[in-house]
DNA sequence: CCGTATCCATTCCGATACTG
DNA sequence: CAGTATCGGAATGGATACGG
């Protein structure tokens, strides 16, 4: 059978997951908001094989989550570079990134500093807040359906499923 | 070949794509998020294969992300609940859900909705912030090593590109 | 240096049938 | 209803060899 497309799919996480729902995509990514633009540099940092890593590139040139631009060094070879698209994804990588500090976190701490790149502070935990900059607690966070279901209690307390 | 294992990265992204990496936890975790609790709640809102979905579960609930809990109604079957450490992957969630909306949304709108509970209206994106809560430009967010190297510049030193 | 092209192993997923 | 068992197909990823 063939996998499920999610491309399809109403969901706003699940056609975001058809672009980068693949394992290495967004350590590609990472590596891109890092600085990378070569294909030797993602090979050799993330240890991936080459075909894998065309594939993956491809992919994300398709999504147009990176551009192929002319090298700027003159090379003969051309560079990978993230679009507007792809940088918006960093709320992501960050969320990831620090929910692993904090929950899965290496004996040898992270590898890799969120940072304010002014104050070279790490940043605050990226979380859902008010128009006015407030935290909020997640049990005042709601998800709704389109339709017109009443908000639902992500606390989990709750039980109200059609 | 046996797939690479991202568990003994020390990078956070890749650890924690070690217990979400695959398509469906993640869907699995936001329909929990959205109340589900059951089996048959899980199976019929996502249309996934029981026995994939079995997988899933276990997977979340071997890595502490959920929890099979004795069913609230009495029935002689459990129910699988959120942990904290669960409940806190609420803003990769929001993230992944707020990029679709934007970059790739169905041309039906977005089939969820993430709100303030108490006022009903659409959450403000999350996004890196100050300490003080005032949202930041990506280009004043910066990515080091935990050696000592100097933040990237990750907007891209080339012009942007769209 | 930047890929392609094979080939192969593993993982992921779906359909179906079956159990309690 | 909540799984388990089994099967096959598809996607992913790694190793290697090769070519521009």
């Amino acid at each position: 059978m063939k996998t499920k497309s999610f491309s399809n799919m109403q969901c706003s996480i699940a056609r975001t997951l058809e672009h980068v729902g693949s394992w290495w995509s967004l350590l590609i990514i990472r590596d891109a908001m890092m600085g990378a633009r070569r294909f030797k540099h993602f090979q050799k940092s993330l240890g991936i094989a080459k075909n894998t890593l065309t594939s993956r590139l491809n992919e994300l040139v398709e999504g147009r989550i990176m551009v192929r631009v002319p090298a700027a060094d003159g090379s003969k070879y051309e560079e990978y570079q993230l679009t507007e698209r792809g940088r918006e994804l960093a709320p992501v990588i960050i969320a990831l990134s620090q929910w692993g500090d904090k929950w899965v976190a290496h004996e040898d701490g992270p590898s890799t500093i969120i940072t304010d790149k002014d104050s070279g502070e790490r940043l605050p935990r990226v979380w859902p807040r008010r128009e006015s900059g407030e935290r909020m607690a997640l049990s005042e966070v709601g998800m709704r359906r389109n339709t017109k279901a009443p908000p639902i209690d992500w606390t989990g307390k709750e039980e109200k499923i059609k």
